[in-house]
DNA sequence: CCGGATCCCTATTGATACTG
DNA sequence: CAGTATCAATAGGGATCCGG
């Protein structure tokens, strides 16, 4: 393997940095379904300041895993929609969040007998 | 789906945001390997600190990810290991980062269409 | 109005020094 | 060795302003 993401100063660890987000996960797995508004991805995900989603957008639009087209329209429409490339790593992604919501029963479990444990010291 | 991680207020959702790290992935990934002192932990990632390691694998331990397995000799020695809920994540993550060093180069060129036409503007 | 830039304040991270 | 404590740097979020 050419890229070693355990060498701080590989390419391919800031990358990983950078889709290790959970604002990148989120934004990915919402432009699964298609072409989405800004406003509309907002919404989808619930509290996201405009400042963070802008921010993500942009470096996913620079890391060419999404699009930004820009309808000049009146007020202006900005729709964004994932690339070729950022469908490829919609596989791993979907799995994290994937992963989250089906255990958090055991990870909350594990974190009352963790805490059960701290107290009793 | 009982929980759904697009909702702020779900324990899903803070549960995703705590997985989506860059030292979450680094740690578990390196944990695969088997049980490992946090000096090893530490050589292994290149340019974490003594802070954040600790701090992340204290958080993966209360989430019941990790183990941590204390031998009071003189000094004392520290193992941690992935649990089996630990080794249930362990696919996804290191997809996310096998595609991180897998797609470096199409990104490498993504960045430089962009870079070179934001100049151009 | 929509998309987003900016300012400002707080929270998280990181570097460094120190300890049982 | 495996952390803590402390402080400086940075990232995140809220409110506000703006150009089309």
């Amino acid at each position: 393997m050419a890229f070693d993401a355990y060498l701080a100063e590989c390419p391919s660890r800031k990358l990983l940095d950078r889709i290790s987000d959970k604002w990148v996960v989120l934004v990915i797995t919402a432009l699964a379904d298609g072409p989405q508004r800004f406003s509309e991805i907002s919404r989808h995900l619930a509290g996201v300041s405009q400042k963070m989603l802008t921010q993500t957008l942009r470096t996913l639009e620079r890391d060419g895993l999404v699009a930004r087209h820009v309808t000049p329209s009146v007020p202006v429409r900005v729709d964004y929609e994932l690339t070729p490339l950022g469908r490829s790593i919609l596989g791993p992604i979907r799995q994290l969040k994937a992963w989250a919501e089906a255990h958090m029963p055991e990870v909350a479990e594990a974190q009352e007998t963790y805490d059960r444990r701290q107290e009793a010291r």
